[in-house]
DNA sequence: CGGCGTTTTGAGAGAGCTCAACATCGGTGG
DNA sequence: CCACCGATGTTGAGCTCTCTCAAAACGCCG
């Protein structure tokens, strides 16, 4: 997810990286088979985890008339319900999508060293507000109408098209079909500076 | 932009607003009149600003062929662009969209309170988080093809119809044009239980 | 070779977008 | 008071695009 090209944002990343794995260092790990749920809507939070391996999906599951909502797939080095260090009981579902791993650490101990490793708040902000303008980004590109335009509006931000086999994440990041993408890539191919 | 229905998180975000209240509050106030710019692509960070009045917007202008890219529209009380706080140089172009007023405050000030002071790290980071929730669902509500279905998404957050006057900023929320609402609208008006 | 997942292409239907016309409401100024 | 104006609400018709279902080619690996 290589949303920001900014050298100065990557190394600080980084950085806040290297705090959080510190954070982490010591954490149990957890192993979790594909399609096991970490934890459920409306149960008291108690763990803060951060993503090892393997890949977790938050699914908020409506009333029975609608579909679950996917909110987030979180892979390897991500923590994963950040607002949950605030929250009493988490507001979603998570599961493994395949066979995860994950660092679990006492909330309460998060919430402590939080407000007593200022450089912890700090990293812990940045990587919010790191986070906070890929998801608006992803939104904004995702609420225009043409395929074509929100390829090109996720081009334009440093991105490149993904190895074969990884279409169809590509396809799902920008929120159409793959057959809709493999599509405009077959016609990007026939004319390359298509403009309507 | 009541996302959150859960008591919690609003009574520990009035608690996070009064301490950034606090911070800001003997910052200076800026006027800017519709349509001016606060700052744009490239400039060196060297303030942080609150949104008191009005709204801004945030633009991030791709090359000549895409169109502009409306990245967020911040209103009262929400703070401006908060990677801003690490970042050497803005990303993006801030415009009023009406008469607007921020306060000023500068980003080295801001830094230094933010390490010396665990509240504020700790209530910037919850604001952080709530705000990345509410992106990261808005991005998912924009994904689903149907408009019926992101309405029933965005219903089921807890939100409810706006009043007379606003319905054009709910089609902008959901992604869609005002006419294609105005028709759902009508549509529900006829069977309000309508399930494909 | 025989699966299995990815890539590719086809055809049809459905849904939203665009353009357009018109109604409604509130405010402004003659 | 009324004419006018702009913004919001409402509906219609046609077009375009994506989604859905379907089928097949391709590549990889046991």
């Amino acid at each position: 997810m290589a949303f920001y090209p900014l050298r100065t944002f990557t190394r600080m990343i980084r950085i806040m990286s290297r705090i959080l794995d510190q954070v982490f260092s010591e954490a149990r790990t957890q192993a979790l088979p594909a399609g096991q749920r970490l934890f459920l809507t409306g149960d008291p939070v108690q763990s803060i985890f951060l993503v090892r391996a393997g890949r977790i999906v938050l699914v908020r599951r409506n009333r029975e008339s609608g579909a679950p909502l996917f909110l987030h797939i979180a892979g390897p080095g991500m923590m994963l319900a950040e607002a949950s260090v605030w929250s009493p009981a988490y507001h979603c579902d998570a599961q493994a999508l395949d066979d995860a791993e994950v660092a679990v650490i006492p909330r309460r101990w998060f919430r402590t060293e939080m407000t007593r490793n200022s450089e912890l708040a700090n990293a812990f902000a940045m990587d919010l507000a790191h986070a906070l303008q890929g998801a608006r980004l992803k939104a904004e590109i995702r609420s225009l109408p043409r395929l074509a335009d929100r390829l090109d509006a996720w081009l334009a931000e440093g991105n490149a098209f993904p190895e074969r086999g990884r279409l169809q994440e590509l396809a799902a990041e920008l929120g159409v079909t793959r057959e809709a993408l493999y599509r405009e890539m077959a016609r990007r191919r026939k004319k390359p500076a298509g403009r309507s």
